[in-house]
DNA sequence: CTTGACCTGTGTCCTAGACACAGGTGTAAA
DNA sequence: TTTACACCTGTGTCTAGGACACAGGTCAAG
């Protein structure tokens, strides 16, 4: 399998799957006439892998960190089970900011809805912000 | 003033002032003698503006084109109010898509808290992950 | 004059790919 | 066989918003 099939079948990028290879998540064998990347079996379930804990959201690296674990014939588990554990930590706190911030969006926008479009003055640049002594 | 107690005034940090100067939103004179930036009165109120406006989520582009507005001294306000509604839906998007995520991993969490930590086989590299047939 | 703390501008680095680009490949028509 | 053309390839560069590194400048104390 080259590239884009290889991605295709994956439902990803071949962009996608250049990088990884590029960093070496991937090492696919190289076709000696082409140069081209060829990929198999396990690179199929490794990159399985790989975007399964993406979509935990999990960094590049440290699937790098679990991927050298089980490469080296270590139970990854207990890593992967922490990382989770940080991700939900860091989730929370970026739903709480989604939070905050959508409050006041909505707030600047009722706010603003009466008043007028002024013209930038010396003094201000656009009075719908600045007017706002917020926080 | 130079450019750290600048930032400490404005209650930023050194390296985003620097970071404003360098693409252009803050044009502070330069001492003559030093080379160094020297922000008066008229930085002060743009960087409170710059600040202002990524407190609501506003990109730096967004931010520049703004201030491109209010300096060739037409009214910035229509173009905030269509970020800020442009924003709003970006960030419920992002709300969603947090609240998608944690509970993903709350799932997680939970299925896998009687679960043993295996190691690694060719089959599988973290049976955590790769055991759900998740979405 | 020297020490040392702090400050300066500039250059480089970060994520996780997306995009551009020159050139290779492969298939079909001529 | 040659040509045409669509598609594919690897590599290099770009992104946002600063953070960090670094060599050298500045300034008050001694």
């Amino acid at each position: 399998m080259k590239v884009t099939e290889f991605a295709n079948s994956m439902n990803t990028t071949p962009d996608t799957v250049r990088y990884y290879t590029r960093i070496g998540l991937l090492t696919p064998n190289k076709s000696s006439e082409n140069g081209y990347k060829v990929f198999g079996k396990p690179e199929q379930k490794r990159l399985k892998f790989i975007l399964s804990a993406r979509q935990l959201d999990f960094s590049v690296e440290e699937i790098t960190d679990i991927l050298t674990q089980a490469d080296t014939g270590h139970s990854a588990c207990p890593l992967v089970r922490d990382i989770v554990e940080q991700r939900l930590v860091a989730t929370e706190k970026q739903f709480q900011e989604a939070m905050v911030l959508r409050s006041r969006l909505k707030k600047a926008i009722n706010d603003w809805q009466d008043k007028p479009d002024n013209a930038p003055t010396g003094e201000m640049i656009c009075h719908l912000i600045e007017g706002e002594g917020d926080e």
